[in-house]
RNA sequence: GCUCCUGUAGUUCAACGGAUAGAACACGGGUUUGCGGAACCCGUGAUCUAGGUUCGAUUCCUAGCGGGAGCACCA
């Protein structure tokens, strides 16, 4: 029998340190207070400043049960447990005490109080071997469930009728990156896309490519290959003539209109010009996915699936979930619960857009079974998808208490507000072009020993780590300034400082030879190294933070302040030219240090180099 | 009109109801015969207004002022 091997090691150094802390502080209470109150370790906080401790515990709800003032108790605490550090004969930690060979280990160097609070320093020493232990397993900052979570995450979903924008590139980092750290969270993913196949709007291209795309002299309609054009680009400008076409003369309207009515009837010529030009946009999109690092299981078309929707919305109004408005709409009354009503289908039966997004909630659940689904889609769209889900659950579906929004907010540049329909959006590949561009003059100027294809390959990098960390590093809740030269600068919070700190770790990490193997460090005193030991042990919670609220923008925060701390470090330590033992101790640090900044980056979508 | 979101240095972003509100950019000053100076160090500078809740409010509540979005058979 394969016997369930718990890891050897501790994979969690910051949750082994706050149990430490929680028993010692326990310890502390019953013997000064004879109370046998616990601390919480979800109260512990950092100290404004680090000379007054590493870790914070305020003692205000102590004082409600001890009915003592939080000043003394934490006097009190501080002395006593001082005495007992000092005494390590009398005293054990109850939990997460030893480290893989059962050694007793120090973890807490000394408390003092300061007002309120019972501040704690912690020992380099203790801390760094936790760590450097811990990260040598290599799934640390990973959890394995036993029972996988399946976890559905629809995002990106284009329509048909035009390239990628702007914020479908926010939508695709936010929606991959989510999948990554929840991955790391032990969670199955299924990421999926819907794809806004019919409709009228992708009609209008369709019209424009019939009435104008035809050669004047030899009547051959061109293709994305006969114009050596990227098939959602080449759609793309159909749509854009069309609406400027419109401008002028309005009777393509009722072209279009034609067109839809065409479509539902199944008429053969409409079908496969139809699909000919899905076809060319969706394999265009598939590039500009390849160059974001964005991979789906499944895509759903919408197509396939309206019909379905319609049946379910007449067997709900039968069942009176549903009932019909004044003109013969079919609504779902959602007054009750505090919303506008919603129309689900057309008075002449014709679908809206809730209908096929109840239909695929119903069809997905059914066939992936997910325990949770989480949508990503824009705050437009907060009250429509609030209403989607309420009236799944009208229909009695269990499982639509298990499906989530994740809004984010609009991006914007800094000439002003984009959005699609106005015409103003920005096209993610020629964002991405210009980017690179922006970074092959730069790479190019500064080393002009590399071939050109090394330079593309370092711009490449630099470009897509620039627009990456510069989309997940905010908050996925509020609006985002994307400003292009300021994301691929060096200096401040950029992808590319962060890329440039792990290439300069990597570099002395070679230049080391491999002498950073795991050695007994344990009479080192890591003093200059403790901001670095301290910030990879809590990496592990990080991780699970950025899980439980769904936001890189916690894993982004903390990178930075981990290369910031890093280029402190290696810019007043010398590690090369130090001492054997100094010089193996630290090498040894970068080196674990180099394997979380990828490790991180790699949750952003962000692929390190080792040279750049 | 109704609903939701939002208001923090000049700018872009942080801060489970906790200590002196953190960063980054910009600005001013400094660091190299050192492992990659695309770096590092120092400095100036902010909670929209008025009440309330409590030991304590950027955070919660109320009102006002400002910004964004939604409330259509638009996708």
């Amino acid at each position: 029998m394969n016997k369930k091997i718990l890891p050897a090691v501790p994979t969690d150094p910051l949750a082994i340190l706050h149990d430490a802390l929680v028993a010692s502080i326990g310890f502390g209470l019953r013997k000064s207070f004879k109370s046998k109150e616990k601390i919480d370790a979800s109260l512990f906080t950092t100290p404004p400043n680090p000379a007054m401790g590493d870790i914070a515990v305020p003692c205000f709800t102590l004082s409600k049960s001890l009915k003592t003032s939080p000043a003394v108790i934490a006097t009190t605490l501080a002395d006593t447990l001082n005495a007992i550090l000092s005494d390590s004969n009398t005293f054990s930690y109850e939990k997460g005490a030893s480290t893989a060979s059962g050694a007793p280990i120090s973890l807490l160097s000394r408390f003092e109080a300061a007002g309120p609070y019972l501040n704690v320093f912690l020992d380099p020493r203790g801390v760094a071997k936790l760590v450097l232990e811990a990260t040598t397993n290599t799934h640390y900052g990973t959890r394995a469930l036993k029972k996988k979570h399946r976890v559905v995450l629809e995002f990106v979903s284009p329509n048909t009728n035009k390239p990628l924008h702007l914020g479908h590139v926010r939508n695709g980092l936010l929606g991959e990156s989510i999948a990554r750290i929840m991955e790391a969270n032990g969670h199955e993913i299924h990421r999926t896309a819907v794809i806004n196949d019919r409709g009228v709007h992708i009609c209008k291209s369709m019209v424009a490519y019939m009435e104008k795309g035809a050669d004047s002299k030899t009547a051959i309609l061109p293709t994305p290959e006969s114009t050596h054009t990227k098939g959602d680009h080449f759609v793309g400008e159909y749509y854009v003539a069309f609406e400027k076409h419109i401008k002028k003369d309005p009777s393509w309207n009722s072209l279009a209109q034609e067109c839809l009515q065409k479509w539902e009837e199944g008429d053969a010529k409409i079908r496969a010009l139809w699909t000919a030009m899905n076809e060319w946009t969706l394999a265009g999109h598939q590039e500009t996915y390849i160059r974001l690092g964005i991979r789906f299981d499944s895509f759903i078309l919408e197509s396939d699936i309206f019909a379905s929707g319609r049946k379910m919305i007449l067997d709900g109004l039968k069942k009176k979930i549903f009932k019909k408005d004044a003109t013969g709409n079919i609504i779902a009354p959602l007054e009750k619960k505090g919303m506008p009503d919603k129309i689900v289908l057309r008075a002449d039966g014709t679908t809206v857009y809730a209908t096929q997004d109840i239909a695929l909630a119903v069809t997905r659940q059914k066939e992936l079974k997910a325990d949770e689904t989480f949508y990503v889609v824009m705050n437009e769209q907060n009250l429509y998808l609030k209403q989607l889900f309420t009236i799944l659950s009208l229909m009695k579906y269990p499982w639509a208490k298990t499906l989530h929004h994740i809004s984010y907010g609009m991006v914007h540049l800094p000439e002003g507000r984009m959005k699609s329909r106005e015409g103003t959006s920005v096209d993610a590949d020629n964002l991405l072009d210009a980017l690179e561009d922006m970074a092959i003059k730069e790479v190019g100027a500064r080393y002009d020993t590399l071939s050109r294809e090394e330079i593309e390959e370092r711009a490449q990098a630099i470009a897509f780590a620039a627009i990456a960390y510069y989309m997940l590093e905010v908050n996925p809740n509020s609006d985002l300034l994307y400003n292009p030269k300021e994301s691929l600068s060096f200096q401040g919070r950029t992808g590319p400082y962060l890329l440039y700190t792990y290439a300069r770790i990597c570099s002395i990490v070679r230049k080391g030879d491999g002498a950073h193997a795991l050695a007994d460090f344990s009479h080192y005193d890591w003093i200059s190294e403790k901001t670095i030991v301290t910030l990879l042990a809590s990496y592990p919670s990080v991780v699970a933070q950025a899980g439980m609220e769904t936001s890189p923008a916690i894993v982004a925060r903390y990178l930075f302040d981990l290369a910031q701390a890093l280029n402190d470090y290696y810019h007043h330590t010398p590690v090369i030219q130090a001492p054997t033992e100094e010089r193996t101790a630290r090498l040894a640090l970068l080196y674990t240090a180099s394997i979380i900044l990828k490790q991180g980056l790699t949750l952003l979508c962000i692929t390190p180099l080792e040279h750049m």
